[in-house]
RNA sequence: GGGGUUGUAGCUCAACUGGACAGAGCGACGGUUUCCUAAACCGUAGGUUCCGGGUUCGAUUCCCGGCAGCCCCA
């Protein structure tokens, strides 16, 4: 039984008859309080009309008959300070490593959830702006299929619109006989800019050839259907490279291709219900009462835009998946057009819980990344850095001029992994929602809190178990000394920083917890002999490194970062 | 003009949703490799948590009013 339940029964048992369900015991703000605290005797005493410490100490009285607690003393207003006994800690920790999940709980078992995220432009190359939806989205992916959730991650591609018109024109037009042949995503990013330069050049006869070749596409034209299908399997292949290097991947690229001929029909009902509205020439959906402005769902010229193609998106999603929620990851300009849609779509009768996580903006050098500030970092260009630049690290520890001259496979694939690592780490370990200014030294730090930290821990704890000889927990766990007190309770709490970092839609809480974890284990390294030790403390603190290998382990995978086993 | 969001150490960020003396990393200064990987560890310095009110036993956290940055809408 967990800590918080005993608290709850000891509560239960002084005070029958009430609601203790929001009581918990929490890890204690200070070591020298004891291991966890508890607060809520202070919130019943204003209710229950008694002097909050008299509250604390007769659920304190409760609570020291159970033969986990050591000591429990009321401290302060009414704080209850609980000190457990080093066998409860080391069943816990018996109980943790016992199970597969690493006691991780399976609250998504027979949900099914949609995480839309990553969303690239089709036909454009990507760049840092693409990381954070890519592995905020990704970690969040990873993490609701560690709770047992029934995961479909969808990458709803920008593969749809007017730039198809101007791309190929520009492919018929602009390209020799060999960039054609040998289509890469750059050649057409190229292709794009030198044709929609054209067309705005006054040139009315190359727009109006743009505008034509979109028409034809639009209308099923059988040779500009097949352009656009390759030019979007290209994309994907070369998108589909930089996921397998960020550790992420999809069960389908639905893009907005997908849901277009859906829209009339989302119109429709809208105008069935009366929720949208003519206006000037255009269709829209008033939401002033909610402090929402106005939602175009039709242009003027009959267009549609985001809102429409949102709402059919959700519309096919809830009829094919019935998910119990969907989660969109995107940069937080869009909050308000994804509060009118959400609304919108609640109107139509949506009931499936839908999320916006918006994470902040990107910039560089203080600007909004783009081509026209000429600011465009590409994303393969910072991974070969990232790669480089750990790639120095690792063969100067090889100590030999061989090493670093010419690399073996082996260190460049150890490079990659940590440059990567870092890569991501250092976006998922803020909170999504802070602004980031680019800088390479940032975005690549190889030391302090950072990825390479977290990995260089594990390999550690990987190489401490090889020369003992061991692969996992084996036999009982003991904790003796606060060293490893203090890394055995923190290990204790990875099940609920999962909870938390699902709950808040937050990696980055999940990153602050292995960070921590790592310092710990790194000071318990440094301070406390394992192999030297007698025989039964160096079977427990065995069995306490590989129980932190394998938290730290799980926990860098829900993050898509790999824990090589050597540095 | 309306709305969103952010404001914490020199810099980059935490603070488990209202708890005890606000913590890390980088940078600075000092120390630790006959000992399980020094991408590490230990220590020192560094704070009016933007400002002013309010609620509360208790506020970085909640409410009101300002100020500043970023963003969205018109």
């Amino acid at each position: 039984m967990d800590l918080s339940t005993k608290v709850r029964a000891a509560f239960e048992a002084a005070f029958p008859g009430n609601d203790f369900s929001f009581v918990r015991a929490v890890p204690a703000t200070d070591r020298k309080f004891g291991d966890y605290q508890c607060n809520d005797a202070l919130k019943l005493a204003k209710p229950m009309r008694l002097n909050p410490r008299e509250v604390a100490a007769k659920v304190a009285e409760k609570l020291s008959a159970d033969e986990a607690v050591a000591k429990v003393e009321v401290a302060g207003p009414g704080f209850l300070n609980i000190t457990v006994s080093g066998a409860w800690i080391s069943s816990r920790l018996g109980l943790l490593a016992a199970d597969g999940n690493l006691s991780v709980p399976q609250i998504g078992k027979g949900k099914k959830i949609v995480i839309d995220y990553s969303s690239p432009n089709a036909a454009k190359q990507m760049h840092i702006g693409h990381i954070r939806s890519t592995v905020i989205g990704g970690a969040l992916d990873r993490i609701f299929r560690t709770l047992g959730y029934d995961v479909i991650a969808d990458n709803h591609l920008g593969d749809w619109g007017t730039q198809f018109g101007i791309l190929i024109k520009g492919y018929r037009e602009l390209l020799t006989d060999e960039e054609r042949e040998n289509l890469t995503v750059a050649t057409l990013e190229k292709c794009y800019v030198l044709s929609a330069a054209r067309a705005k050049e006054e040139d009315g006869v190359w727009r109006e050839g743009c505008k034509a070749e979109l028409v034809k596409l639009q209308q099923g034209d059988e040779g500009n259907r097949a352009l656009w299908k390759r030019f979007i399997d290209i994309s994907i292949g070369e998108f589909e490279r930089m996921y397998s290097k960020l550790g992420v991947s999809f069960d389908t690229y639905r893009g907005e291709s997908y849901y277009n001929d859906m829209m009339p029909g989302v119109v429709k009902r809208l105008q069935e219900v009366s929720l949208a509205v003519e206006s000037e020439g255009a269709l829209v959906v008033n939401l002033e009462n909610e402090n929402l402005g106005v939602a175009i769902v039709r242009k003027s010229d009959g267009g549609y835009n985001y809102t429409t193609s949102d709402l059919a998106c959700v519309e096919s999603r809830v009829k094919e998946y019935q998910p119990e929620r969907i989660i969109y990851v995107t940069d937080a300009r869009q909050q308000l057009h994804f509060k009118q849609w959400f609304s919108i779509a609640a109107k139509l009768g949506c009931t499936t819980k839908l999320v916006h996580v918006p994470f902040g903006l990107m910039s560089f050098q203080g600007k909004a990344i783009s081509t026209r500030e000429g600011n465009l970092v590409r994303l393969d260009e910072l991974l070969s850095e990232a790669v480089k630049r750990s790639l120095a690290i690792v063969t100067s520890r090889r100590g030999s001029e061989e090493a670093s001259s010419n690399p073996s496979e082996e260190d460049i694939r150890l490079a990659e992994q940590i440059g990567y690592g870092a890569v991501k780490y250092s976006d998922l370990s803020h909170d999504p929602i802070t602004d980031i200014d680019f800088s390479w030294d940032k975005a690549l730090a190889l030391d302090g809190n950072s990825g390479p930290y977290l990995q260089y821990a594990y390999a550690r704890v990987n190489s401490l178990m090889e020369k003992a000889g061991v692969s996992g927990v084996e036999g009982a766990f003991s904790v003796e000394e606060s060293s490893e007190r203090s890394l055995a309770l923190q290990l204790l709490e990875f099940p609920g920083a999962v909870v938390r970092a699902a709950e808040a839609y937050k990696p980055s809480i999940l990153a602050d917890y292995l960070f921590q974890t790592a310092q710990l284990y790194s000071s318990f390294y440094q301070n406390t002999p394992v192999l030297k030790s007698d025989e039964e403390t160096r079977r427990a603190r065995l069995n306490l490194c590989a129980l932190f290998g394998s938290v730290l382990s799980k926990g860098l995978s829900c993050l898509g970062i790999e824990t090589p086993k050597r540095i």
